[in-house]
DNA sequence: TTGAAAGCGCTAACAA
DNA sequence: TTGTTAGCGCTTTCAA
């Protein structure tokens, strides 16, 4: 692979000076600079990424954090933030987060060793070491879409509590009375979510039964499938059930029929998150929308912004989700 | 950040030596390494990636190249490398080839910029250019899943002809006779099922309808969706789809129910790839399942080796596929 | 068993 | 407008 030297070499000036032109500086010769370009058209030069980062103190990616077990939301989240942060010219670099022991803190090692511009949270983190050592990082750190309350970095979201309230009324609005909730278990979004749920039937008058919320135990549809079984197994009842993610809602569809319910004539279902997906199942997931794009878009200005010196006006992004109905929910009794 | 002269200082010994105990060469006073090893655990040093890897030449990553637009398969293959690799104690880099004219070079500016231990490669490239300057890299390449024939790199996959083969054997096992195909264009992989497809119809005695294949322009579900509704349109009389990959299964079941065709009362569909999706849907998918699991450990093995210096010495490792029977094909008439 | 010194490829002062 | 020089953080001879 040729290096800087060689070019300058074949150009007969100073690395120095293809430096300059690489990098569009000024005080270049125009007949020299058209020249330096030729050759490294011609040789397929391209800068040793290691060593500019070395001497520039920075390496132009931004690194994302996810679980290793990765969720459509978070996958499409993770390729709109992609595609944006390339058009600013910098590159993505994933960390995954193991679910062991120390998987945070290995994140961290990792994390530390790449001079990263800036740091992209999907996911939830427990260590507050890790928290800690990531504010001690001195670049932006931007959390997205699974938000912490509480969270030291500036947040990207949908009002979480907010939504699971909607999903109530909404079910509650098509005739439903015995609702049912199937969640993923301890991760604040998916709680704040739930609690939603719960203030809305408490709300509107109905008590709050604790049999009809479902831990999932995970996020993967076979989560939900098995949440699914156990909850109909314990309230046979239900006609209509809240998954705290479009991929739980699928694997609940899909428990659904395997106990013989017809989803959505027996039963209706609600998803959360929209994903491209969920319009192509059949039948199409009634869900409520998270603004993927726009929480993208706007942690990639963000963090621009940032890496502009400016510190960010706002700690709490929060995005308007809203209904999208397909097929999978319907009135009661209809 | 600390450096290493920093942990050096502090411990009163040269950078050597820290060096020398971070890499546990030999040679160092047992005492001084636990004094040493003390120190960056307190401190939290990490050494620099960017300054590693210009010194020794290598960056201790591999780089993926994927399309920009992701399927489950490849998503899974990919998750699959990534653990193996990272078992190795090396990182992952993704490259996105956007579909844009200038995609594939862009990405290997990006490539070359790296000093990459090896490169998977999960997509068809076009461009012979990136080929040749793959080759040129003097680093292994192997190409996963989605190969193209005649790669000049170890290529891992099952034989597609042969996929394809099977799955018109057996829809027609379940009595069906008028089968449609929709694929996704001109991807190698996938005309190759196609022809195995057709080579199987045609063995069996049944006439060529190239009005029973459908082209979905595209690997998503709703390119399947659309597919169905145009191939349905013009071919009302089938009984039975093969689709050359499950996201396009999955759209094709969207546009039968559409269309109000039932599957698979009215219609069997038989996908392709058996993602972790597909078990999970409604109908369950049936599929001919790719190793997927198999195929990483296989890739990841072979780069191990080719990194101890071996030359590989197999080029086309080929893997079995299987039928996995679920609920989206039924006997004809049952 | 340890340290000094050189050098990886690049950029940025500074001098010319 | 260009070249010289120093140095980013690390590893690795080579010498002690």
């Amino acid at each position: 692979m040729a290096s800087i030297k060689e070019i300058a070499q074949l150009a007969g000036m100073s690395p120095s000076t293809v430096s300059r032109v690489l990098n569009n500086r000024t005080y270049v010769n125009p007949a020299i600079r058209e020249r330096i370009l030729a050759l490294v058209q011609e040789t397929g030069y391209v800068p040793n990424h290691a060593a500019r980062s070395m001497v520039l103190n920075r390496s132009f990616t931004v690194g994302v954090i996810v679980p290793e077990a990765f969720s459509l939301t978070q996958l499409e989240l993770f390729s709109a933030l992609e595609r944006e942060v390339a058009a600013l010219g910098l590159l993505t670099h994933l960390f995954f987060v193991r679910p062991e022991a120390e998987g945070e803190l290995r994140c961290l090692r990792r994390l530390k060793s790449e001079k990263l511009d800036g740091i992209f949270v999907l996911m939830e983190l427990t260590d507050d070491a890790l928290l800690d050592a990531l504010q001690g990082l001195g670049i932006p750190v931007l959390w997205g879409a699974l938000t912490r309350p509480g969270a030291p970095f500036p947040t990207f979201s949908v009002d979480d509590e907010a939504v699971g309230f909607d999903a109530a009324r909404y079910l509650g609005g098509l005739g439903h009375e015995r609702l049912g909730v199937v969640h993923a278990g301890a991760a604040a979004f998916n709680r704040l979510r739930v609690s939603g749920f719960r203030r809305a039937r408490e709300g509107a008058g109905q008590a709050w039964d604790e049999g009809a919320a479902q831990d999932a135990a995970g996020f993967t549809p076979e989560c939900g499938r098995r949440a699914a079984l156990s909850l109909f197994g314990r309230r046979p009842e239900l006609t209509a059930v809240f998954a705290a993610t479009d991929e739980l809602a699928i694997g609940v569809v899909r428990g659904l029929f395997e106990l013989g319910r017809k989803v959505p004539d027996q039963v209706s279902v609600l998803g959360c998150g929209d994903v491209a997906l969920g319009r192509s199942l059949t039948p199409g997931l009634t869900t409520l929308r998270q603004p993927v794009a726009d929480i993208a878009a706007r942690m990639v200005g963000t963090l621009q912004s940032q890496l502009g010196g400016e510190s960010p006006d706002e700690l709490r992004f929060v995005f308007a989700h809203r209904l999208v109905e397909r097929e999978s929910c319907r009135r009661l009794g209809s």
